[in-house]
DNA sequence: ATCGTTTCCTAGTGATCACTATGGAAGTCG
DNA sequence: CGACTTCCATAGTGATCACTAGGAAACGAT
């Protein structure tokens, strides 16, 4: 994470001054923000396992030695794409944490999945909840990271829940493990069913539904 | 499927009188059922595509030439595996078309997909919501097959929610369509929550606060 | 016993997997 | 300029992928 913020200074060097140490040798011959973003759609369309180091070269438009000595391995790849998707975890989880109420944070939390995973320029469902669901024992432990990145939105959900409840602004007896669940189970869904052929309306339609749940 | 029927009834002649034709050759020295069954729990636990036919062939405890023999190639096996699973994707649309009422069929699907992802002795999550969902190209036809599947399943329920709603049992202005897409998309994230590690009791709590949402 | 039939295992096929050793090319420095 | 650093492409590595050719073995029928 520090060399990418030290590697992006030093391609911004034309436009700062020069008050950081300059790279000596060759320069990268590509953009490395743009070929992440390359394969972060590959990834996103076919998943983790199904996109091989051959698919992400030849769209990124180099050679396997400089994808690894630029993203470390497949995985490492993977998981900086995955970030780059959701502009970091942390950012979501504020959001979520910050919304006026818990409501809000829900709808926005589901509206926000609903247009993603029908983007006219990006591939159907989402990155995080479809790239990764099933794996071979080899790619397992890279499975249980994105699934604690899940797991970490949805427990951001559940405080946010949580505190509109001990505030009184929803009925004491709501269960908010269950309520953030729910909401979190129709997210993951409504990746799949975007995957399946489902339209922006028919997944905003969804999520109407989902929220009438809401006490 | 013919083939399938008649072999059976070949394995089952000690015990039914002489009105089939024996078969002759040597016989099949495993058990094609329990060997369907021992592949469905793979697919199941890794996928379609993770799961090699080596991991199957040594699970099953025969030779890639029988299995090839017996279940004609990975694709058909799958998919063999995926309508054992299942049970037959009729039964389960003529389960939904005959319940008491769009309620009753909503909640028992949902109560059925929890109880399935989360079984002592069967791997977390549904084969059909989580075993392909991203895939290689070279897997896209075998995908687009059990997504087919899916719409069927969610198409049963929404058809059963038009009839309650024709018969006024519910508000003339309720959406059949998006509340079979919500229900549905609850019945795909309860599997990914399944396997992220959510138990049985958190399942059915996701149920009963989906089912809030019912009119 | 012999024949026809079917399944069995051994041992592979070429293709693709993630990944890398090597050496030259292209830069920045003094 | 020459020294140094870093990146580049070529050309592979062994492992695994789905799948199968070929011949022996096990059956019912005769």
């Amino acid at each position: 994470m520090i060399s990418r913020v030290k590697r992006s200074i030093a391609n911004d060097m034309e436009s700062s001054p020069a008050q950081v140490a300059r790279r000596t040798g060759r320069p990268l011959s590509f953009d490395r923000d743009a070929a992440l973003v390359t394969a972060m759609h590959l990834f996103w369309r076919h998943g983790y396992e199904a996109t091989s180091v051959a698919d992400l070269t030849r769209a990124m438009g180099i050679t396997p030695p400089s994808l690894y000595a630029a993203f470390g391995d497949k995985r490492r790849l993977f998981l900086e794409a995955v970030d780059r998707y959701l502009g970091g975890i942390e950012a979501i989880e504020h959001g979520i944490a910050g919304a006026a109420s818990a409501r809000d944070a829900a709808r926005d939390l589901l509206v926000a999945a609903a247009l993603g995973d029908t983007g006219d320029d990006t591939p159907p469902g989402c990155l995080l909840a479809s790239s990764l669901v099933t794996s071979s024992p080899d790619a397992e432990a890279v499975r249980e990271t994105l699934a604690a990145t899940r797991r970490r939105i949805e427990a951001a959900l559940r405080a946010r829940i949580e505190r509109d409840i001990h505030e009184g602004l929803l009925p004491s007896g709501s269960d908010a493990e269950m309520m953030a669940g729910h909401l979190f189970a129709v997210v993951q869904g409504m990746s799949t069913l975007a995957k399946d052929g489902a339209g922006r309306n028919k997944l905003l339609g969804i999520v109407d539904s989902a929220m009438a749940a809401w006490p």
